[in-house]
DNA sequence: GCCGTTTTCGGCCCGACTGTTTTCAGTCG
């Protein structure tokens, strides 16, 4: 495993943006900006981390990364900077770089800036900038005036400063609010998030939404009357931009009644997968829009459904998890688009804690009882669940305290979910008692085998020391999942969206050892893990490996976030075949015994 | 600089909005 300088992918889409704006100014070729921007765009809508990537030499599968960029991501990775690129931000003034992040400063205005007022470092650029506005001076460059200056103060004083992406909950929630808001209005038929929310991405950046109604001056009206905006950024006929009193800033896409499979497919994107589709049209003489399909007489034809769209290019419509610009339209050609898994294929949660009175467990407890998690799961038509609270702890209990623990936690939850039966009688979830235990650092696990023996399965993950070498990690993963009553590989990376990267393995040879072994590989839908990440699913796929998707349930309201995880799959090509847990109660009892 | 069912050359997605203009450039998605 190759170790280097980490950079996250908005940051080194950031620096390919520079590169970009760099040679913009310099008047470069317009294709090879317009090649740094798309390869921008394509790291930062990527599911993946590119380093990651890098360290398994695999960053070629990036769409709009060729050879010359592998070249110098190569060196950003190896070295923590690019020769080149170094060598083109000193032809410009740097202070122009500290503009560019100002929304409505494009390259050209913030070249404009830095060369009139010397702006030259950076650092200090923004804080100059500031005084010239200040003082008014802004407005008299050629091309510049009060309006502008007054757009560009605005800009800088509201600039959120959320340097992440929101997590896909998060971005929903505030989505919702407004999608509900805008069908309570008469004058708005039809409302859906768009973009990356609709692509079900597990981090969000721009919140986009879709409208329509049979007025439109009234439809833009009555969606510019929600009560949370707090400014209004843009106002046009049919795209406004506002932001709203949390900050975040919201794009809103009307189009009349008969464009909506147009517009729905076009805001959904990705960049990359239109920019393929519209290359796939132009070459039967077509032309795409939001609004249609134009051919070469200039007659557009309108489509009311995105399926209605696909079809008029010759294309079986593509679930928007994998519209990210790889091979999807190539696989809608030939009709080999894989059966994405769905949420209906679930038939039971492998991964639930509960909060079974007085077992002394190593990490958290749930907050619920299993009489809630039987509710919840019986909503959801689960046939079995696995009840998989943290090993009893180590220290300060003896091997018999632990069997003592362990014997009733047992009979606890057998008598509990008897009592629940007799109650309910029908639908109720078969149960499995499972534990998750941890793997220590020399691959052990934290329990005694006579006392992992009374398992149904167990569920093997690490929960510390993450930071051992990736050779130490996978000498430490390969011992632990050896062990015969280990089913599940728990939320393999340990990775925390926005907080923490995951660990470093050898992922082939691991998931080489899962597939050969029957190790289940975890997908869990927590939202802030999604952990395995997208590419590793891909390469574990190629190794002929198998999943389970479990919520990692620690209340009784969590359940529904398997949605996540489910999402997180089919952005990887999953299907049902894939999945353990889309197995029937007796399928999966006659494996476990 | 990327890319391939016109494939190693010769193309490269399309439109909305804003401000400063007077027909368009810059920015954004």
């Amino acid at each position: 495993m190759k170790q280097g300088k980490s950079f996250t992918n908005r940051e080194v889409a950031q620096l390919l943006k520079r590169v970009a704006a760099a040679y913009q100014i310099r008047g470069a070729d317009f294709f090879r900006i317009r090649a740094y921007q798309n390869a921008a765009a394509s790291i930062d809508t990527l599911n993946s981390s590119l380093y990651s990537l890098w360290q398994q030499d695999r960053l070629d599968d990036v769409p709009g990364v060729g050879a010359n960029l592998l070249h110098h991501l190569d060196q950003l990775f190896r070295t923590g900077q690019v020769k080149h690129f170094q060598t083109e931000f000193k032809k410009v003034p740097q202070g122009m770089f500290a503009l560019l992040s100002i929304r409505g400063i494009g390259p050209k205005m913030a070249y404009k800036i830095a060369k009139e007022f010397d702006l030259n470092d950076e650092k200090t650029a923004l804080k100059k900038l500031k005084k010239l506005i200040k003082d008014n001076k802004l407005q008299d460059l050629p091309g510049f005036g009060p309006k502008l200056e007054e757009k560009i103060n605005t800009s800088i004083k509201s600039k959120f400063t959320s340097k992440q992406k929101l997590l896909l909950p998060v971005a929903l929630d505030i989505a919702q609010e407004y999608v509900d808001y805008l069908l309570s209005s008469p004058a708005i038929t039809k409302a859906e998030p768009l973009g990356s929310l609709r692509r079900h991405a597990d981090t969000v950046g721009d919140i986009d939404l879709a409208f329509t109604g049979p007025n439109q001056a009234r439809a833009m009206a009555a969606a510019l009357k929600f009560p949370r905006i707090q400014q209004k950024i843009s106002a046009g006929q049919s795209v406004a931009r506002v932001q709203l009193d949390n900050g975040h800033e919201i794009d809103l896409k009307f189009c009349p009644q008969d464009e909506w499979g147009s517009l729905l497919q076009h805001y959904t994107g990705s960049k990359l997968h239109n920019i393929n589709l519209r290359t796939l049209a132009k070459n039967k003489d077509l032309s795409l829009s939001e609004h249609g399909i134009k051919d070469k007489k200039g007659k557009v034809t309108k489509f009311t459904t995105e399926k209605g769209f696909y079809r008029h290019l010759g294309l079986p419509w593509i679930p928007p998890e994998i519209r990210l610009g790889l091979d999807e339209i190539d696989l809608a050609k030939k009709d080999q688009l894989p059966h994405l898994i769905g949420v209906g294929d679930i038939k039971g949660d492998l991964h639930i804690h509960t909060n079974c009175p007085n077992f002394p467990t190593s990490h958290d407890m749930s907050q619920s009882s299993l009489s809630d998690i039987l509710d919840q799961t019986r909503a959801l038509g689960y046939s079995y669940i696995g009840l998989t609270d943290h090993n009893p702890k180590m220290s300060g209990l003896s091997l018999s305290g632990r069997r003592r623990a362990l014997e009733k936690r047992k009979a606890y939850l057998l008598k509990e979910h008897r009592c629940y039966e007799k109650k309910v009688k029908t639908g109720v979830p078969k149960i499995l008692i499972g534990l998750e235990i941890d793997i220590r650092p020399d691959g052990s696990l934290a329990l005694e085998d006579e006392l992992i023996d009374t398992l149904d399965y167990a569920i093997a993950s690490i929960h510390s020391n993450h930071d051992l070498s990736p050779a130490d990690n996978t000498q430490r993963l390969l011992k632990a999942l050896s062990h015969p009553k280990v089913l599940i590989w728990g939320h393999p990376t340990g990775r925390m969206l926005n907080r923490r990267p995951g660990i470093e393995v050898d992922w082939p040879k691991l998931f080489k050892f899962c597939a050969k072994n029957n190790k289940y590989i975890e997908i869990n839908s927590y939202p802030a893990r999604l952990d395995l990440p997208v590419d590793l699913i891909k390469i574990a796929l190629e190794e002929g490996a198998q999943f389970v998707i479990n919520s990692d349930s620690h209340h009784a309201d969590q359940f529904a976030n398997i949605n996540y995880g489910v999402w997180h799959a089919r952005a990887a090509g999953l299907e049902k075949k894939h999945v353990l847990n889309t197995q029937s109660y007796s399928s999966l009892r006659h494996m476990l015994n």
